[in-house]
Formats: structure tokens, sequence, C-alpha cells
DNA sequence: GAGATTTCCTATGTATTCGGTAGGGAAGTA
DNA sequence: TACTTCCCTACCGAATACATAGGAAATCTC
């Protein structure tokens, strides 16, 4: 289970965004402050744009801006926008699936991983990420020294 | 975030052999119980047994056995020895990222979204899911409705 | 030991995705 | 007009995902 560079860069452009909240950032800006490759992060603004996350503005003074309050966009709005489906397993998502035999309770099993991925994503705003303040549900579990570990 | 053909796969050859207490099975047997390509099984059971998964015998009456119970071997543990390690931010695992600026906080984020998949996929043994009898803190996010609707 | 069976190993192949680059057109500003 | 910035399309190399093929090595039965 792998977060894409699109999606990493995508949350990390919007956070700029979210921390900026007067007036418009331009793409090359966001790009050297978070070291992004800018055409490429120019492809992924333009993705959030369609998926109606940001609003972009052209000319000298331009830029982009949220479109909606930083508060009212979460982190997997942003994920979503740029790479479809939050979880997919063999790149159907799971009601999709069909199990026979042993393996029966493990669509309930991977719709459960889901359950819990979104529950954090869409539970985290970009607001709450700009901050620096999680939600308490979400910081205990980056408290717990065990999570930081490789095994 | 994918579960790779792979790691399905795995899971769906190790719950097999799960049901499966008395003597081995074959590759071929367990392509066709779950409808996978055998040739490529064969691969994936391959690299189960260099995890000390499985165990194998040749011959005649050969085929393939857990190397432990099925109660103490997790999913987690599957899908690892199959695809490395369970959750990556663009190809890197969690703690060896760094972040600047507002998006500081995004990395505690990836820890406990990291956290909480361990939990799940740690949590749940074979025996588990063989048996069709998921933990209760797993079997209750999959009983909620909405976590079967895609948004 | 002969022969059948099954795992094990290596090589090959193809399609897709991933991450990134290039160039220029459209729109806005001064 | 000149300049800036977003927008669009195309392209590209490398890696990955998902296999397939062919045979060598081990094991069992007879």
């Amino acid at each position: 289970m792998r977060i894409s560079a699109r999606a990493d860069y995508a949350v990390r452009a919007a956070l700029m965004l979210a921390a900026k909240q007067d007036g418009p950032l331009k793409a090359e800006a966001i790009a050297e402050a978070q070291d992004i490759p800018h055409k490429f992060l120019e492809g992924i603004l333009n993705d959030m744009r369609r998926g109606g996350l940001v609003a972009s503005q052209r000319g000298v003074r331009g830029g982009y801006r949220l479109a909606r309050p930083a508060r009212d966009i979460s982190v997997a709005d942003v994920v979503r926008a740029v790479d479809g489906p939050l979880v997919s397993v063999r790149g159907v998502r799971p009601p999709e699936l069909a199990y026979s035999g042993p393996a029966e309770s493990l669509l309930p099993l991977w719709i459960a991983l889901r359950a819990n991925v979104r529950r954090i994503l869409e539970g985290v705003s970009l607001a709450d990420v700009a901050s620096g303040h999680l939600p308490d549900f979400v910081g205990a579990l980056a408290e717990d020294p065990a999570a930081w570990s490789n095994p």
C-alpha cells in the first residue's frame, strides 16, 4: 500500500495554500518551497482544480488558492482528486470483489481496512495539518513510539 | 493505496492452506480453487516459503502447508512476505521522510495511517479469516453499511 | 532403478503506471 | 504591447505489475 508521489505532492501543495490565506500562490513558489518538480506540480494543481478543490487565476497577480476553507477540505479529498479511489484491491474497489471458499471473509477484512483508512484521511482537514494540531484520535496513534519503528 | 494482485493472491492461497490442515496442498489445486494463474501463484508461494510462512514438499505426495499454526500467522505477515513494507510514501517508509513548513505535521499523519493499517492487518490471523470470525474490533468496522458504499 | 509428479529456478514478455519533461497557447495584468 | 501565469497536449524513460515458458532438482510409487 503506497502513497504515490502525486498524492504526497498534492497534499503538500494544498497545505501551502492553506497556510497562505491572503492572495494566490504561484505554482513555481510552491514547487520551490516544497522541492517539487514545477511542471509536474502544475499538472497536479490542475487535477485539484478540476476536482473543485482549488481555484486558479492567470496573469501577473495570479496563482492558486483553495476553493473552500481549509477546514472543509479533508486529506482524503485531495488524495481522491489526484489518485482516484483511496483504496483498491488489484485495481478494483472492494465492493466489486468476489471471494469463495475459505477466502470469503477476506472481503469484510478489506472493507474494514478501507473504512479505517477513510476514518483517518476523511477525519483530518488541511487546517488540522497546517496548524500542526491533528485531531486527538489521530494524534494519539502517532504518539505511540512503536508507530515510528520499522519492524 | 492499492492492495496488489500478489498480496491478494497470497492471502487467498494462505487461507486455502489454513483451511486444509491434513496434508499438503498442490499449487495447481490452489490455483484452480481460487482462480489464480498457476505459474504466477508458484512464484508467490515461493516468496512465502522464503519468508518462512509455508513449507513445501516435492514429489507426488507433495505440495504446500503452513509452516506455523494459522493462528500465529497474521495477514500482515503474508502481505509483507510478498510485497515488502505494508505502507510507503513515494516508495520510502514514513520514518525516512522529511517535511518542512506547513507540511511538517504531515509526517505524523502518515505515521498514524500506517499504525492503523498495521493494527488491522497484524491483528487478524489466517485462522480468524478462514473461520469466518473476524476479531470484534475489525468486524465492527465491516458491519457499518457506510463502509460498503463507494462515495 | 524407471517413471511420474511436483516444487524450484531463470528467463522472457507485454502492458500499464509512475515520475518527469517540453513547448506552446490562452488568459489576465500593467 | 509586453509580461506573466495558468492551461493543454504530447512525449519519454524506467520501473512495476502481471503474468508465461521451459526445464532442472527433488521426491514418491512401483
